[in-house]
DNA sequence: ATGTAAGCGAGACGGTACGTCCGGTCTTATT
DNA sequence: AATAAGACCGGACGTACCGTCTCGCTTACAT
């Protein structure tokens, strides 16, 4: 939590909320995703764990889906951090291999596939999703062509958001749709194919 | 319906289970799911709906799941045939084309989405997902590259699977993630890009 | 249960509830009251001690107190028998020790005493409780006098409802109100005012 | 309440307790007892409508019981006052009426029934209630006959409070129990035939 | 033709989790 | 030191579905 608090430990106060119940609220909620999977992920279940009260829990989140939310933006940025080392070739090869260990093995990954589930099933949900989750992640995806834009290793009006969709769907397929585990020499390969098209050879000793 | 079968109308028989009751149910799992979303497809109204008694379909499904994967094979193949003119770059822009407009606008596109949505929050039913649904679905996928292949219209050694994934991906990527609609000319360059990659020059007049 | 039925055994049926559930839910409701009052009977606790669904309990009744009306119904009729031996004296002066022995010393009577303070705090449930309970009572309650006119033992116009209400209206005070246990010498007393008051001679040796 | 205190209008204070919050939680408990019953007094409630914090109530109530109880020793004493004109007759017939249209008329005695009812579910409860307000009661419903003895009205050896019960149990029992609207010959006859029964003939123009 | 057995609509059952409400305790800032 | 405000934990409320069960009816085959 931020370092700077002293001890905290209140029961109910009248100016704000209680810090600790909402990291334990977080924490049992990405806990019982993991270990039961999402239909273990209950409101009660949460609260049990968390030795919160339901009410508390309603007080600040909605939905179950609401708290894993919140989960995954604390956790998110931690785990996948797009690599900037000045070259295209290595940044966006390096960048899509990390996506899919991110999506496939990590937690947080197994939260965002989990909420990406429910905005197949919600609409409402998948209208808040995309604003407060998706759209960071997709900024994050765009990063390693953004930069090789600004640096001149890449044509000025590339389509950005465009193209990153192209790099990045086949993970995201691949991760969501048919679960196959992800080879180093897939997204290699989809780096690779993306700067030949864009005129850009592939270096030597990759 | 079975063609052959003739006016049934009937409560209970001895030998075989009713192709009555079966088609009800497959079609008020469709009907809640595209009504009501999928957290209002409920088994007990889906007996309801279908005027089914909730015994007849666990009698023969498992789970809501389980109906709607047998909806889904029912009338996915109906929407989505891969065409088959002769020429890879019209094929496959076309088809492209088409997998968009299941994924995003269909009734049966809908059910995928779901169950692959839930295949995210429950492994078993993934497994069976896949084995049932997907698999089918991903050989509908490369029809258009093995026909080419196999036409000589693209190279014999291409890896036609991972190929596949790397066109459909962003597709389903942007059906399944970022929800936005498919253009035309996103497919198209996916197409178009695919084929300059393997050395095959788009056509002129396309 | 009906002696009659054979063994019953049904969990669900088609016609009519389960008679082993009923029971179960009454037993329980009673226990509850009994041993840790009105505040510890709760349909939770209900449900759990009898082994049953709450969706049970509220499918035949509606409210705890609606559970210990029929409880009350079911098991008053055998803790509190007007006697009949021919003899006003003896027998008023009976009912008014067994009816200040009802109500303040038996678990029925403890039901009875819950139901009344309930009818304070809510009049739909008094309107309810007075026609499905307390008539029953009251009929009760009239019995020795009815008896006695017409055995021609008191007189043919008495006000018997009235007298009644200024008979018994004292055990029940000292029941409801005082709480204090209630002599034999305190009802015997009742009784002979009330008979030498309209003219009947106590008896020598009561 | 203390009619010396001036004008208030604090929050917190140095020295003692807000009378201000003590009236004001009285007579919202009141009012919500009258308005919406007995399940209608909530703390929560009675806080919000007297614009006190609930921490205040529970400082100085243990129980919204407790706080009737309060309620009612404040307002009782308006309503039921024996009335004294050295007539035992009259005064008796008086009492009676009066007492019967204080239980099932007043709000005072809606509390008053409330805390029976309360006293039947909790025993602890009850053992309070007696203490503080029912001896109260009770020694005002004795006050007739005991003045009508030290009058010389009636025999010296008149045993006051069993005979003050057989006087005004029925009427607890109507109010209490049958709920019925108590009629003044109801009450008149039972003073009438209680002189009647000590020998002391009812006044002729009564 | 008739008995038997499987499939059927109906619906009660024991459960789990839902989202809400209230009870009582605690902390904070104010007066 | 007492107050208004209100967050906190706990636990009962009444509801919705779950998946299982029993029931009595309908039907088609096998006697």
């Amino acid at each position: 939590m931020t370092a700077a608090t002293p001890a905290r430990r209140h029961h109910g106060n009248r100016h704000g909320r209680s810090e600790e119940a909402r990291q334990a609220v977080l924490e049992a909620a990405d806990d019982l995703l993991v270990e039961k999977g999402f239909a273990g992920v209950t409101m009660e279940g949460i609260a049990a764990r968390a030795g919160v009260a339901k009410q508390t829990i309603y007080r600040w989140w909605s939905t179950k889906t609401d708290i894993l939310m919140d989960a995954f933006l604390q956790d998110a940025t931690e785990d996948l951090t797009p690599p900037d080392s000045g070259d295209v070739a290595r940044d966006l090869s390096e960048y899509l291999r990390r996506l899919a260990w991110f999506l496939g093995e990590t937690d947080s990954g197994a939260v965002f596939r989990a909420l990406i589930a429910q905005a197949q099933h919600d609409p409402a949900f998948a209208a808040e999703f995309r604003t407060r989750c998706l759209d960071v992640q997709r900024a994050r995806d765009r990063l390693p062509l953004e930069r090789a834009v600004r640096a001149g290793q890449l044509p000025a009006g590339l389509d950005v958001p465009a193209e990153t969709d192209r790099l990045v769907g086949p993970v995201y397929y691949r991760a969501l749709v048919t679960g196959e585990p992800i080879a180093h020499a897939f997204t290699d390969s989809l780096a690779e194919a993306f700067l030949h098209h864009h005129g850009q050879a592939a270096r030597p000793g990759s």
